[in-house]
DNA sequence: AACGAAATTGAATCATTCG
DNA sequence: GCGAATGATTCAATTTCGT
């Protein structure tokens, strides 16, 4: 379904493809307006024969050193240019996942670092079921690179730890991701029987970005955007999405794909959440709500011992102090965890402190 | 033992340690005399504070000064600098290895690229063991990334293709290559017990790269020497080598562990090959499989003696036990991986026991 | 001595809120 | 904006400790 948001002066194209070139579709967007940006850029512009110098005269052959040289030149000012216009229309806290092999992944690394980008994770995508080396001259290439980074050093990005961490089997997940390539009935196929486009990326690879760095609602835009994957996968997770695309031919197979995908319920979409969002539970509250009683006594694992006094604070031996700083002072530690840290005695057993402040959070659901 | 060739009109010092700056250095050697380089050059890893563990122990980072740079300009010049005078010293058909992370393999990646190199893989060690990451703020970094590039396009590099082949059990090797980290008996301690270098390589790795792309007889160049993997597997391996360290401390290191290694023989080097999860093989296997005699003596690299028994036990001296206890008590050290402490005398050399069990593991994936 | 538990460690760009 | 306080967070392999 297509809206519009309106950001400052400019509207929102959501949900629609851009007919046109990415740069100059790109410059009509408002800046700080897109939470994340995906990115498949072509690598083989050398390969083409369509190539051009920045004074748009036409490259002829590609052989020798020379030719190499503005070969990289051209395809670097490529990359500058569009590298550039995305960093304008990310938001502050925004976020780039870009995709390459050796052709230009080094190009696209280096000038995301030169403008500023923050690289979090290179991310190896490992093919189960790649194309071998026929000639047997070189290794089979078995994968290719992703890399994903914040708008600026120090940003606020989304990483949705324990949602990666649930796909990976309940351990933490890695950077390198093992995915079979896009074949079977997932491969698009135009008019012809035949594949509709080159480099089709598999909606796995794209599942996992999109669940591990946005969150449903946020904005995600594909300056390269093909047959739409990025779009179809946004769809079906309750993301919104633009799509930029020169190409009629994967324009109109990208639109009949979008109308067949189907949004997943809310259930479906809801995710492993991390602690970190849980409101805030100050330990005086337990105090006062008559969880705990003052003058009660709090044990560690390790058998160290605390009283709690009427202000939510803690005393033992010769210190006094938040149920952290008696911890940390406690374990001769730079910091300590006190709500993991305690218990309190109940019906006889020790209770960590961290259910009665779950006790609170659901009781603040309630309400 | 060192010894020199002439390549026109200057020496070439090979199987030595050069003590000084690898561009300074590398200005001496003359031109097209290499073979291969493997260069680990530093990361620029730009660390801020300090990282503890969940457990409150702190992370032992990369800090060293060598690893310092002021930003990416200075990191640029210095990788320009040092690639030109490694492409100088390539032969034509010569090709370099560079190894890197995510800081510095996009900015290392496109300076071969613009100097002329042809990228031929972007191979990816893909860390069995990595460190995680502890405060869920990303995904667990577990790879880094190599670059294998001939000195030009339409260069004749070496590839031995069927060597990789058997390797990797027949199948064509892949670019992601999943290796452990170098630890326990491997890692290089210093006289305090620490290791010796922050960031010492597996010898699988190297050994890998050497089999794969060079001959024996080769010469191998690492300006970037550290604690000498790559000498000491080109040692193994029966190709010349010559490497570059600034650091005093890490020369000594590499030189005592140069004078310990003993190339393989033919028969070695066929089985030495890949080490991945195996099924646990006793010892005492050896012996009722008759890789071993009871009543031969194994020995180990210092020169300690044991006699095998029967049984799978070994005696020494005044002591009797496994390969890993009688390894441990004669080197008066709480443990010892017996595997690779100890060799068997076969004609005329030293062979790792740890290739007999290997032996042993081949024979039960046929079966 | 043997087995299992506990401790150690590795190229790491590793926080957010409140006052 | 800054400093202080809160509080969230780990995997595999090896080595050392304890029964």
């Amino acid at each position: 379904m297509t809206k519009t948001l309106t950001t400052g002066a400019a509207a929102l194209p959501l949900n629609t493809i851009l007919a046109g070139d990415c740069i100059e579709e790109m410059r009509r967007l408002p800046e700080a307006s897109i939470d994340l940006i995906f990115a498949d850029p072509p690598y083989n512009l050398q390969l083409r024969g369509d190539l051009h110098r920045p004074d748009n005269s036409l490259v002829d052959a590609v052989n020798d050193a020379w030719d190499q040289f503005t070969g990289f030149e051209a395809y670097d000012a490529f990359t500058r240019a569009w590298l550039t216009e995305a960093r304008r229309l990310l938001k502050p806290n925004g976020a780039i996942w870009v995709i390459g092999s050796y052709h230009n992944i080094f190009r696209l690394g280096a000038e995301l670092q030169t403008q500023g980008f923050w690289i979090l994770n290179d991310v190896v995508w490992r093919k189960s079921n790649p194309m071998p080396n026929f000639r047997g001259k070189r290794l089979t290439n078995a994968h290719e690179t992703l890399i994903w980074a914040s708008r600026a050093e120090g940003a606020r990005y989304t990483f949705n730890y324990e949602a990666l961490k649930s796909l990976n089997e309940g351990i933490q997940m890695r950077s390198d991701w093992v995915l079979p390539i896009c074949t079977g009935h997932e491969r698009l196929k135009g008019a012809d029987g035949q594949k509709a486009h080159p480099t089709q990326k598999p909606e796995a690879l794209l599942h996992r970005v999109l669940v591990g760095t946005t969150n449903p609602g946020d904005v995600v835009l594909d300056p390269f955007f093909g047959t739409g994957t990025t779009g179809a996968v946004a769809k079906m997770l309750g993301r919104d999405w633009i799509g930029i695309e020169r190409e009629a031919a994967y324009r109109e197979v990208a639109e009949a794909r979008l109308d067949r995908v189907r949004r997943y319920d809310r259930d479906t979409l809801a995710v492993s959440a991390s602690k970190r969002t849980e409101p805030r539970v100050p330990f005086g509250q337990l105090v006062e709500r008559g969880l705990l009683r003052p003058g009660e006594m709090l044990r560690s694992m390790n058998g160290k011992i605390a009283k709690i006094r009427a202000d939510g604070t803690l005393v033992a031996d010769d210190v006094t102090g938040s149920i952290h700083q008696v911890g940390a002072h406690l374990e001769g530690a730079p910091s300590c965890n006190g709500w993991t840290y305690w218990s309190v005695r109940r019906e006889g057993r020790d209770l960590p402190i961290d259910v009665l402040r779950q006790q609170i959070r659901a009781e603040m659901r309630d309400t």
